[in-house]
DNA sequence: AGAATCCTTGGAGTCACTACAGGGTCAAGC
DNA sequence: GCTTGACCCTGTAGTGACTCCAAGGATTCT
């Protein structure tokens, strides 16, 4: 299989999966007479693994050390769950500021209505006045 | 004012005031025989501005712009709301999108409960079944 | 005087790609 | 045989918003 006949059972690009092979995370192929990449089967798997994870947001540092696990099916399984929590506590931590700056930017967009100039624009002058230190609508609480 | 007090003052990285100089974000400040930066009132209020908006993740892009507005009050504010729009349509995105990321980890770790071999943990087996383009539990919906 | 702290510049590293530039290879059609 | 177009190769640079470091000069404290 050449890298573009991967690139479309995928879905990855074509760019994408030669990054992968840079970073270490696949398996540099074979290469035919012309030099082209011969990709298998497992090479196949291992790109949908690795993009499984990376659906899941999981860094590809973490990816690595998952795949060594896939490699080594005999060793204790305690570092994947580790990973994963891990990952489990970066979301939920992402997904809790989130939510703050969601409330804080609906108090901003408030304050503006209708149109008018900058100088009586209420999210602007909120803003400014959170650079003077003064209480901000978006940051109250 | 010197960059290490400006830094204290403001508790921006003595790095990243230089950065914002860099990127036109805060205007070059006079400098004093020995060549060191000196601040004055309105650079602190500049950057406790720039603060405040990535405090909002606010693209120092779009910042910059919010700036010009700061500079010229008489312009209208309609592209400042736009901007906060904007932000708030793509917090949202990213918020909705989280959740399903958490949801879909919790499956998944839900899949390993106890210690034992990596050939055994649900997880990375869900993992592997994905790759091969079998249903996981994560991402069954 | 020496040490610690501060300041300067410039460049490299982070993450996970993405986008070229400048070439080589191959199959189909004329 | 030649052109066209799709594919492939390598290597480098860019993205955003910093962060870190090296190598040196200035200032301040003891």
């Amino acid at each position: 299989m050449r890298i573009g006949e991967l690139s479309k059972a995928t879905g990855v690009d074509v760019e994408t999966i030669r990054y992968y092979e840079k970073a270490q995370l696949l398996s540099a192929p074979a290469r035919s007479d012309n030099g082209y990449r011969t990709y298998t089967q497992a090479h196949l798997e291992r790109l949908a693994f690795i993009r499984h994870c990376r659906a899941l947001d999981i860094p590809l540092a973490a990816v690595q050390r998952l795949l060594t696990f896939v490699d080594s099916p005999q060793s204790d399984c305690g570092e994947i769950d580790q990973l994963i929590d891990a990952q489990l506590a970066r979301v939920r931590a992402r997904l809790a500021s989130m939510h703050a700056l969601e409330r804080q930017l609906m108090a901003l967009r408030g304050q503006c209505t209708g149109p008018h100039s900058a100088a009586e624009c209420g999210i602007l002058h909120d803003l400014v006045a959170a650079a003077h230190g003064e209480a901000c609508v978006c940051h109250q609480n």
